[in-house]
DNA sequence: CTACGGCTAAACAAGC
DNA sequence: TGCTTGTTTAGCCGTA
């Protein structure tokens, strides 16, 4: 054990950071006192996002970082989603996980069903949809100093994809490949004084984390669409039918052809969610290094501060209610790159009839019983702001040389392996290759500006799914409403 | 068809 | 000596 794995941490769990994190979990769903304190926290949520946004306004910022703050705690709904529906025991059975993790409570009915269903078609027998890439970043991001040996890196893989138990042992040799070759990933050296044995740990390289965090971004945790798992026969089903349908990852053909940016997040969410900002999976997705901006930056954190002002002083701006009532244990999310994106994947996904009206946003806090949609108004020249920008900038996967840049918009490809070290010197030995490659510049402003704008573009594409989940929400209990008349 | 990312397998060396 | 760790290469597959 080095410095930064405390032996006593080593005796709790294979997986010391997830150890971390879960010791400072709410009940995922356990009783009115935990409801209760769950609803606290996803008020809590909901406030973090819309300070987040504020953040433009009352602070002079000189990044972008509020602006993928509030992306990343979006973001964050994922892959607390993904938490909550990880296994309840380790790989081996032997090692329940602790009660304060975000399992769903098997007295739950719905929260069981899904959870189930998890546990045996995702959990045990389906791949990840993540890359090893994204499982290393995760688990060196859920370790509490950031580094892991690579003994570590495997019980953290291990402890939340069950997958791996039963799968073949080459897995290891690609996480170590993935170690080795990923310039995103960097050896710590060891304290001679503390040695942890054989190996080093291993950190995240901060050059490249902005590429991890984009790499995660676009694989998100869309586990229950039953609309997208069969989406020519499976007419429109309510919200509450998502709990009960297979899990779908990005994996899937059509999640890819809707751009991967479509995911829902499954009960229970806003709770993890709330965790994440405190200590969670995967809490720290930290702001991008401070760095000037130019004037179109300033123009679209100005419109969306604006947005944001004029919100706050609109009644039918949404804020958590007092008390959150609505907020309970039941919330359906969607995001979408874009609002026409979006579009796309709702009709591929459920042939749902859309909505015209992307400029109202209904949040759906939605209850057991009975869904209360809440309008927002999302000004377009939020969108449009973004879009116009985006509109005048070649995409950044153009720099891809084959040309191929769909999808890229916010930096799919990632180029920091080997292929792209390769192209400094192929002379050079691995590693000189890899430093000469760090040494690039970083990222311009324009860069840095596509990325904001298509972030900004997301933030729409999140509020217009929301939108479009939620009319369809309403249409269905409308039909099934007159289908019980009938 | 091509380029690329990602994965897997394998070989090899070094350390414990 | 056996295992683990780390590096490297090669090949395959899917996607754009």
């Amino acid at each position: 054990m080095g410095p930064t794995m405390p032996p006593s941490k080593k005796a709790q769990s294979p997986s010391s950071g997830a150890s971390a994190s879960q010791g400072m979990s709410p009940p995922y769903r356990q009783g009115d006192a935990a409801t209760a304190a769950s609803e606290a926290e996803a008020a809590d949520l909901s406030l973090s996002l819309s300070a987040s946004f504020s953040k433009a306004e009352d602070e002079e910022l000189t990044s972008l970082s509020w602006l993928h703050e509030s992306t990343d705690l979006l973001n964050s709904f994922s892959h607390s989603g993904l938490r909550s529906v990880s296994p309840l025991q380790d790989p081996d059975g032997q090692h329940p996980r602790s009660p304060s993790s975000s399992s769903p409570s098997p007295d739950d009915p719905l929260l069981g069903d899904a959870h189930s269903a998890y546990d045996l078609a995702a959990g045990a027998n389906r791949k990840p949809p993540y890359s090893f890439s994204c499982l290393i970043f995760m688990a060196i991001e859920d370790a509490p100093n950031k580094r892991l040996p690579v003994k570590d890196i495997y019980g953290w893989i291990l402890e939340h994809f069950p997958y791996f138990a039963n799968a073949p042992t080459g897995w290891k040799n690609s996480v170590r490949h993935n170690l080795s070759l990923n310039k995103c990933f960097k050896k710590v050296d060891k304290d001679r004084s503390q040695s942890i044995g054989k190996g080093s740990l291993w950190s995240i390289d901060p050059e490249y984390r902005h590429n991890l965090i984009q790499a995660l971004k676009k694989t998100p945790y869309h586990p229950y669409s039953p609309g997208l798992a069969t989406p020519s026969t499976s007419p429109p089903t309510l919200p509450q039918t998502f709990h009960h349908s297979p899990p779908l990852w990005s994996g899937s053909p059509l999640f890819r052809k809707n751009g991967g940016v479509l995911l829902q997040v499954p009960r229970g969410v806003i709770q993890n969610g709330a965790r994440v900002r405190s200590q969670a999976l995967f809490p720290v997705i930290r702001p991008l290094p401070v760095s000037p901006v130019g004037s179109r930056t300033s123009a679209i954190r100005s419109s969306l501060g604006d947005y944001l002002s004029r919100g706050q002083d609109s009644p039918s701006r949404y804020s958590p209610p007092p008390g959150s009532e609505d907020l309970q244990d039941d919330h359906t999310y969607s995001t979408a790159k874009s609002p026409s994106r979006l579009c796309s994947s709702q009709v591929a996904a459920s042939s749902c009839p859309l909505d015209d009206d992307d400029d109202i946003i209904a949040v759906e806090i939605q209850s057991d019983v009975k869904a209360e949609p809440r309008e927002i108004p999302l000004d377009s020249h939020i969108t449009t702001a973004a879009t116009a920008y985006i509109s005048q900038q070649p995409l950044r996967g153009q720099r891809r040389s084959s040309g191929s840049g769909a999808g890229t918009l916010a930096g799919s490809s990632l180029p920091w392996t080997k292929n792209r070290a390769k192209g400094i010197s192929d002379t050079l030995p691995l590693k000189k290759r890899r430093a000469a490659a760090v040494e690039k510049p970083p990222e311009s402003d324009d860069e840095e500006m596509k990325e904001a704008a298509g972030s900004l573009l997301h933030l729409a594409g999140v509020r217009a799914c929301l939108n479009n989940i939620t009319n369809r929400t309403a249409k269905g209990q409308k039909e099934q409403k007159e289908a019980l008349r009938n």
